[in-house]
This record gives C-alpha cells, sequence and structure tokens, in this order.
RNA sequence: GCCGAAGUGGCGGAACUGGCAGACGCGCCGGACUCAAAAUCCGGUGGGCCUUAAAACCCGUGUGGGUUCGACUCCCACCUUCGGCACCA
C-alpha cells in the first residue's frame, strides 16, 4: 500500500501559487443572495500600524477558520476587512519621519494587506475601505449630523481630561488609572469647551440590552456594567441657612438621613464661592479650590490621597428633621458624579466615619441591626455599621426596616417637594473632540450670527486638507489653515469659521460594521435592504483590551441608528470571543522587552499555514498564548507528515475504489469509525466550542491512525475516505497545502469550494466497548463485553473475574452501581 | 477593598453531562537508518514503592474540609496568580 514518494513540502511555491489562484478566481467574494442563509463573521479591524504583530495573526487566524468552515456548511458568508485609519500614530511618525500622515497611511495599508494575503486569510477585498477616505468620513459626518439634529450631540465647556504628550483632550474610557491610555502620561484638568455626544441618554438601554446578548463572555458583560455603574437612591434638597440656596445631595441611603451631621461639597461646586462671599474664610476656601482645580486627575483621586475637608463656616438644614449641620468642602466629592454634593452619615459609612473621627464631627447612630441584642451604643463603635437594620432616632420613621424607609422616606421628600427617587450613573458623556489634525472633521460651522450651524448633508463631507502644518501645539492644526476654517454660513452667507477640531477615532469604528454590508454606496451610509440582510454580526472577534471602549460606543452607534430607523437591530455583535493575548516568556510582546517574534519571520521560515497551525493549536482561542520556536517547529513537522501521508496514498485514492456493500472488519472497520468520530469531533469544536486546539488535536490522531493503517493491508477503500476527508477538516486550519493536496489526489476545483463532510453515525457504532470495573470507587479491572449486554450479565461477568475476587472475596457486596457502555462500581464493606 | 477568571506532568494543554486524570503536541530517554551528524521513522515517558525484570500495590488535578458508590468537575473556607474597577456618595 504505501509507496515511497519523493516529494517535498515546499510551501513557499503551493503558498504562492494558491494565493495567486484565489486572487485570480475572486473565491472568498461575496454574492448577493439574500435567499441564502447569512454569516456574517468579522474580526476588529487593524489600525495601520505598519506591521501585523501576532495578536493580528491570531486574531485573524481564529476568523479565517470559522469563515472557511461555514462556506463549507453552505452559509452566505461575509468576510471584510478594512482599515481603522485615522488616529495618532500617524502624525507622530509622520513628525518623526517627515512624510505626510495620508501617504504614511496608505503605505502601511499596503503593506499590511500583503501580509494578511501571504496569510490566506479568505476576505472579500472588494469590500475594502479605509476610515480617512473621503467615501467613508462623508458618512461618519453625516452620522454626526443625525446626532447632532436629535440632540445627541452638544459643546459645553467642562473641566475634561487633557493628556499634554497628547496634546489633546481624551474620553473618560481613554483615561487609565488617572493616565492617558495611549502614552499612560499622567493626565490633567481642563477647563474647555468641547463636543460630546450623550451617551449617558442611553446607559439605561445600554445596560439592561446587556442581557439580550448571551453570546458575549460574561466578563466583558460585567465590566460594561461596572462601568455604567448604575445606582438606585435619592436626591435630597438641603437648604443653606444663610444663603438660601438649595443644595441638592445624591444618596443610596436616605434611609439614614436622619444621621446626617455635615454636607461635603466639591470644590468645583457653583455655589462654594458663594457662600463664603465676604465672611472670614472666602480665602482659605479660594485658595483650597485653587489647589485642588490644578491637582491632576492622579493626584486628586488615588486612593491613598488624604481626605480633606475645610468647613466654609456655613450650615445648611436637613429638611426632614430640621438639624443644622456645617457645610464642608473635601476634595474626595467629585463634581461629575451625582449632584457633587454629600451629604455625611457617620454612623453607617465607612468614610464618613473617619472623616468625622478625624473633624470631630458628631456622629448620630440611626440605623440598629435587627437583633436587639446586637444594638450598640456611640461608646463601643469602632466602625460605621453599613448594614442595613431598623430606623431609629427618625422621627416618624421609627421602627421601619431600612428596606421599607427607603421607599417611604423617597416619597415622603418627593410628597414635601424635598427630593425625589432617582437613579444615577458613573457613565459620563463621551467627549468626541480632538485637537488633532489625522482625524474627521467635525461638520460644525460657527457664525457670528447664527451661533453654531451643521454644515448641510449636501456639503458634506467636509474635506481635510493636506497641506496642513500639524505639529502638536494643544490647538488644532486645522486653525492654521486659513482656507479649511474660513467659510461662509450656510444660514446666512456672511462669513464665518468652521470648527477645527477632529473626531475621536472611535466614532469611525462604532459604524464600520455596517458600511461593509455595502461599502460604496453613495447616496447613504449603508443600503437598508443589505444591513437589513446582514446584521447582526454573528460572531465578532477582538482583544478583551476593547471591552469597553469600542465595543459600549458601536452598541451606543447601533441603538442611535436603531431610533432613526436606520438599522433595524439594537445590538451589532451576536457573539462575541475575546482572544487572549500572544505572550513570549510570560509577558507580551514589546519592543521595549525585546521579545517580539515578527509574522514575517515566521511565514518565511515555515510557510503561513504552520503558522496559523501552531497559534490555533497551542491554546484555546479566549485564553493567552505563550509562544514557543519549537511548538512551531512541532507544527511544520506534523504539515510535513501530513503531506508525506497524503502523497504516498494519492494513487490510492485516485484509482477511486470503492467498496461494494460488503461489511468491514477489524482494523478497517476500526479506522473507518475513527475518521468519521473525528468528523463529527472537528465539527462539534469549531462550531459549537470555538476549540480549535482540539479539533487539531482530534486531526492529529486521525494522521496517526491512518499512517499506521495505511502499513497494513489497507482496504483501498477506506484509505481514500480517510485521505479525503484529511484534505477536507483540515482546510479551513491551513487552508494552502490542503488545496494543493486537494488537486494530487485528482480532484478537481478548490477544496474550499467543497461541502463539509458528514460523519456517518453507522461508522460510528460499536459491537463491542471497554467497562471499566471499580471497586469502591477504585479501578480494578477492565473488561470487554457486547454492547447490549444487561445489567445482570454484566454483574455477573465482572464478579467472576479473578481481580475482582480478590477484592470481594469474605466481603460483604452491599451495592453495584452500572453505567451502560462506561463501567461498573461494587460497593463493598 | 470590591468584582471576575484561573491554578492539572519538565512545558503548552486535554478530560464536553459527576464515571479509566494526563488525549494531542513539545521536551526528554532508548532504538533503527548513517562512516558520523542532521532530518526521518519505531518505541518509552506523572510520582513513589519494589526491583535483575515484571506483575502487584500506594500517592497524585493550589491547600484544608464536606457531599457522593464515585469529585479535576458540585458545596464551604483559605492560599496564589492574572485581569477589571477603585474615595461613585
Amino acid at each position: 500500500m504505501r509507496r515511497k514518494v519523493s516529494m517535498n513540502y515546499d510551501f513557499k511555491t503551493i503558498e504562492t501559487k494558491w494565493q495567486s489562484y484565489w486572487e485570480g478566481r475572486k473565491l472568498y467574494k461575496t454574492e448577493k443572495d439574500f435567499a441564502k442563509q447569512k454569516y456574517y463573521i468579522l474580526e476588529m479591524f487593524p489600525y495601520p500600524s505598519g506591521k501585523l504583530h501576532m495578536g493580528h495573526v491570531r486574531n485573524y487566524s481564529i476568523g479565517d477558520v470559522v469563515a472557511r468552515f461555514k462556506r463549507m456548511k453552505g452559509y452566505n458568508v461575509l468576510h471584510p476587512m478594512g482599515w481603522d485609519a485615522f488616529g495618532l500614530p500617524a502624525e507622530n511618525a509622520a513628525i518623526k519621519h517627515n512624510i505626510p500622515p495620508a501617504k504614511w497611511t496608505m503605505d502601511n495599508i499596503k503593506n499590511m494587506k500583503k501580509q494578511l494575503k501571504q496569510l490566506g486569510i479568505s476576505y472579500d477585498w472588494d469590500r475594502e475601505f479605509a476610515t480617512c477616505n473621503p467615501d467613508y468620513y462623508k458618512w461618519t459626518q453625516w452620522l454626526f449630523l443625525q446626532l447632532y439634529k436629535n440632540g445627541l450631540a452638544y459643546k459645553k465647556k467642562a473641566p475634561v481630561n487633557w493628556c499634554p504628550s497628547c496634546a489633546t483632550v481624551l474620553a473618560n474610557e481613554q483615561v487609565i488609572n488617572g493616565a492617558c491610555e495611549r502614552c499612560d502620561t499622567s493626565v490633567e484638568k481642563k477647563e474647555l469647551s468641547q463636543w460630546f455626544f450623550k451617551i449617558t441618554d442611553y446607559a439605561e438601554r445600554l445596560l439592561n440590552d446587556l442581557e439580550k446578548l448571551p453570546g458575549w463572555p460574561e466578563k466583558v458583560k460585567i465590566m460594561q456594567k461596572n462601568w455604567i455603574g448604575r445606582s438606585e437612591g435619592a436626591e435630597i434638597v438641603f437648604k443653606a441657612e444663610k444663603t438660601g440656596d438649595d443644595i441638592r445631595v445624591f444618596t443610596t441611603r436616605q434611609d439614614t438621613v436622619f444621621g446626617v451631621t455635615f454636607m461635603v461639597l466639591a470644590p468645583e461646586h457653583p455655589l462654594v464661592m458663594k457662600l463664603v462671599k465676604a465672611t472670614d474664610r472666602e480665602k482659605e476656601i479660594k485658595d483650597f479650590v485653587e489647589e485642588m482645580k490644578n491637582k491632576s486627575e492622579l493626584d486628586r483621586t488615588s486612593e491613598d490621597v488624604e481626605k480633606i475637608g475645610k468647613f466654609t463656616g456655613q450650615y445648611a438644614i436637613n429638611p426632614l428633621n430640621g438639624d443644622r449641620i456645617p457645610i464642608l468642602v473635601g476634595n474626595y466629592v467629585l463634581m461629575e458624579y451625582g449632584t457633587g454634593a454629600v451629604m455625611g452619615v457617620p454612623a453607617h459609612d465607612q468614610r464618613d466615619f473617619e472623616f468625622a473621627k478625624k473633624y470631630n464631627l458628631p456622629i448620630k447612630i440611626v440605623i440598629q441591626p435587627v437583633d436587639r441584642n446586637k444594638w450598640y451604643t456611640l461608646e463601643d463603635m469602632e466602625e460605621a455599621y453599613t448594614e442595613k437594620g431598623i430606623l431609629v432616632n427618625s422621627g416618624i420613621f421609627n421602627g421601619l426596616t431600612s428596606e421599607e424607609a427607603l421607599d417611604k422616606i423617597a416619597e415622603h421628600l418627593e410628597k414635601n417637594g424635598i427630593g425625589r427617587k432617582t437613579v444615577t450613573y458613573r457613565l459620563r458623556d463621551w467627549l468626541i473632540s480632538r485637537q488633532r489634525y489625522w482625524g474627521c472633521p467635525i461638520p460644525i460651522i460657527y457664525c457670528n450670527e447664527c451661533g453654531a450651524v451643521a454644515v448641510p448633508e449636501e456639503d458634506l463631507p467636509v474635506i481635510l486638507p493636506f497641506d496642513v502644518e500639524f505639529n502638536p501645539r494643544g490647538v488644532s492644526p486645522l486653525l492654521e489653515s486659513e482656507e479649511f476654517r474660513k467659510t461662509t454660513c450656510p444660514k446666512c452667507g456672511r462669513e464665518a469659521t468652521r470648527e477645527t477640531d477632529t473626531m475621536d477615532t472611535f466614532i469611525c469604528s462604532s459604524w464600520y460594521f455596517l458600511r461593509f454590508t455595502s461599502p460604496f454606496t453613495t447616496e447613504e451610509p449603508f443600503k437598508k435592504e443589505d444591513v437589513d440582510y446582514w446584521m447582526n454580526v454573528d460572531q465578532y472577534i477582538g482583544g478583551v483590551e476593547h471591552a469597553i471602549l469600542h465595543l459600549m460606543y458601536a452598541r451606543f452607534f447601533t441603538k442611535v441608528l436603531y431610533d432613526q430607523k436606520l438599522v433595524s437591530v439594537e445590538e451589532p455583535f451576536e457573539n462575541l470571543l475575546t482572544q487572549g493575548m500572544v505572550l513570549k516568556d510570560g509577558a507580551k510582546m514589546s519592543k521595549s522587552k525585546g521579545n517580539v517574534v515578527s509574522p514575517e519571520d515566521i511565514v518565511e521560515k515555515y510557510g503561513a499555514d504552520t503558522a496559523r497551525m501552531f497559534i490555533l493549536f497551542a491554546s484555546p482561542p479566549e485564553k493567552d498564548l505563550e509562544w514557543s520556536d519549537q511548538g512551531v517547529e512541532g507544527a511544520y513537522r506534523f504539515l510535513k507528515r501530513v503531506w508525506r501521508l497524503v502523497n504516498e496514498c494519492r494513487n490510492t485514492v485516485k484509482r477511486g475504489e470503492e467498496n461494494e456493500g460488503t461489511e468491514l472488519k477489524g482494523e478497517d472497520r476500526k479506522i473507518k469509525r475513527l475518521i468519521h468520530a473525528t468528523i463529527k469531533k472537528v465539527a462539534d469544536d469549531i462550531e459549537q466550542r470555538f476549540n480549535f486546539n482540539t479539533a487539531i488535536s482530534a486531526i492529529m490522531e486521525l494522521v496517526n491512525g491512518l499512517n499506521t493503517y495505511v502499513n497494513t493491508e489497507a482496504n483501498p477503500a477506506v484509505v481514500k475516505e480517510g485521505i479525503e476527508n484529511l484534505v477536507l477538516l483540515l482546510s479551513p486550519f491551513v487552508p494552502h497545502i490542503t488545496e494543493e493536496m486537494w488537486q494530487l489526489l485528482g480532484k478537481k476545483g478548490s477544496v474550499h469550494e467543497q461541502k463539509w463532510p458528514e460523519y456517518d453515525p453507522e461508522a460510528l457504532k460499536r459491537d463491542e466497548v471497554t467497562i471499566v470495573i471499580q471497586i469502591n470507587g477504585k479501578v480494578r479491572d477492565k473488561m470487554v463485553v457486547d454492547v447490549d449486554v444487561d445489567e445482570e450479565t454484566l454483574k455477573a461477568e465482572a464478579l467472576g473475574r479473578p481481580k475482582v475476587k480478590k477484592y470481594t472475596e469474605g466481603k460483604e457486596i452491599i451495592k453495584t452501581i452500572t453505567v451502560p457502555k462506561k463501567l461498573i462500581n461494587i460497593v463493598v464493606k
């Protein structure tokens, strides 16, 4: 059966050959066929940094397996690729190398596209676009205008996060531990007039609809939930004693309101300076407020910063019990959250407790444990009692449980016009303007007469000019371009100026998945019929670093567009896979650590198929993957082994003998079972679990089995069945070598256009099974029996075995447990 | 501090529904081929005990307990690592 064939696995020739074949035949072009069942698979498109890294290779290899598999399963598959092409690195590189950002970006795209093709990823390249192209950003601007017209885009002056290194403002989501997400520089606060998207209007839906996403990792949903940070509580209006001003506080524990002994305002709170005006505290408070304003985010909010409070000399009146309480200004109260003012209940909040001890403020107990024996007094109180309990010292509310009081007090507040039930979110509005050049211009014109005016839709796109000096100076480089800036007001025709800030690039990536459904339509952002057919994305794949940023913004956009009836889905991504990182020596690959493995080198040395095979085999996709040169060697060896096996069997396969009705026996039967068990397992592993590592290991077992089998007096029909299926099963993982082997087997057409094989349930059937015999739960023996042996016979046979007798002799058999086709457990005493 | 995920051979990992722990691969050891080496192929490989060898036996999935005929899998407590959030009122 086995014949020596000397044919080397020449991956270079094979890979180039088939890549150009695919390109020439447009094998992966998605046809418009709405009758077919669709499958939209998408990997997060990359920023064109210049070269692919291993993380990209992993991301796109995973997606490609699924895309190829689904095609073979008969789906109409959309698998597109494009470029998230606006962004800071282009400007930084341009400054460094003196190349225009546009050119730098386009060169990078060209190179990365070449690399993706070399990896053999099956994209429909006819749908490719870059977000920096006016054909695309015209519609980004158009979408901005839709938000603007619906009151979801607004400009306001506010203290914002400023990254001095990037010379631009940042959204809250882009500040990590008080530092810039991109460059790790400590972020400063600046009072600037900026554009925002009103994502907070969607907070409730963004939160609730997480429940509609069973196909998302729990981890990501929890991160978004925490980020949105919904708290239910009440707003309570205290009156400033002297000025009569209302001071609204937000609390989640209105049941403790009778225990309020002080109040703390954020330094930025508008009432602070009014309260101390013309008092002896004015200077002290003013200095303190100034000091706080100048502190960086990090210095203000990190945990080890001491809590400081300054007494304003003023008092407020508790509307529920008339208590007169001191008003303080404190560094730890944030203007951006709630109302910027908090009530201090030291007996029932640990932070207030410590604060009260430090400044000698009174403590008043208003909640006691349900169990009267555990009641405490001020004397034995060493920390705040933060649990819920029974109300005391609370007037008409005494004796209620906290739960009852939360509602009752809220009702009372509402009835008396001194507060109301309310919900507060941690989520803030999305700051979208950037003082940088390489981004999508905001389509707004400022007119002295008419104010901010939207650029009329027919005037879009507002083109980003190329002849701009773009060194970052903290103001938009577009300010310098007179030609860009000067325009006329669309309303009154008078001289006017354009907005010179550009948009956060996360806006560009918040709708690109919609554009892929009809990428070149010129009359609208996407065609309704196409977007309705293709959306949602059935499977989205990308790094977990976008758990909040991109994934929440994209959900927000989709919901806005849904409300505008532009799309008919409320969520963009049905299933999400967050792939793990690629590590080397236990750490993320990075230039500074010098542990970078370049995909180019690996493809050059072993070929794309080996690179893909290793990456998919080494670890399940959601886990981190430790790079191993020896592992790559192993993947390469495996492919060579397959190559040799297929070559040695090609003539047997070509002869094409079929098994004419004779029933298979012995080894023939066994190998046939292995073939069909593998077909089943590989499909299950790809489809249901995304466990490519176990799918591949099953194929390896098939190869091992076939290798042994073809050395025996193998049945040619079984060999044929085995080899053909082997090539088909491998084709989503290693598309080039399987294409070549398919041809070697004398097949016509591309292996990637074949149907995914069906397993034959008959072949999986067994006549005999191995039963494990346990005594008291320990494996003591094994025996082979007929599949359909009944329980009594099985038990009798097991008890008759010498090894079993050894353990049961002179002992009482209490019971036996049998698991059909698997095991029998004999319990003895 | 809070939330989440994970701890299995020398290493990456497998065990899908509570039923043979360690599939598959790497590494290592032995053998074949070779003048020799590489490549390739064949065989072995959790630890202990015993040993000339084998059989047999014992231990073993982070630690300690529990449920169960039976636990990597379920429950309780703890330890470690990683990730997210972190004065959020």
